[in-house]
DNA sequence: CGTATGGCTCCTC
DNA sequence: CGAGGAGCCATAC
């Protein structure tokens, strides 16, 4: 139910709700970019705010923030707990899309 | 409250 | 291909 989301939202700041909400808006089996979010929330310049947003993410499972890599269709980074082996291997187990990784082992 | 710093990045030279 | 800067938000002191 997205209205506990709401709830939580309240005590963060509007923007991470929008950054969160592009997130959820994502389609599932796709990926977008932070800048995707970045343009989508109306700040075609703060793909870094998007990151360190979802870097806070409260709503880990709520928030597909694994579903969101870089512009060159990479992953980039992972603050959540397991790094990005989890955000690949969430993308793999949900999609089994292909992810050059450049950061992991292989 | 105000100042200073960092971040799951993107763009340009 | 490699290196540097930009613009935005959240957090800490």
């Amino acid at each position: 139910m997205k209205k506990d989301i709401r709830e939580l939202m309240k005590k963060y700041t509007p923007f991470q709700r929008a950054v969160w909400m592009a997130c959820m808006a994502i389609p599932k089996g796709q990926t977008r970019s932070y800048g995707w979010i970045a343009k989508r929330i109306g700040r075609p310049g703060a793909a870094r705010a998007v990151g360190a947003a979802l870097g806070k993410n409260p709503f880990a499972p709520l928030v597909p923030c694994h579903r969101v890599i870089r512009s060159d269709g990479t992953l980039g980074g992972f603050s959540a707990p397991g790094g990005l082996k989890a955000k690949i291997k969430l993308l793999k187990k949900e999609q089994a899309i292909r992810i050059p990784n450049r950061n992991s082992e292989g």
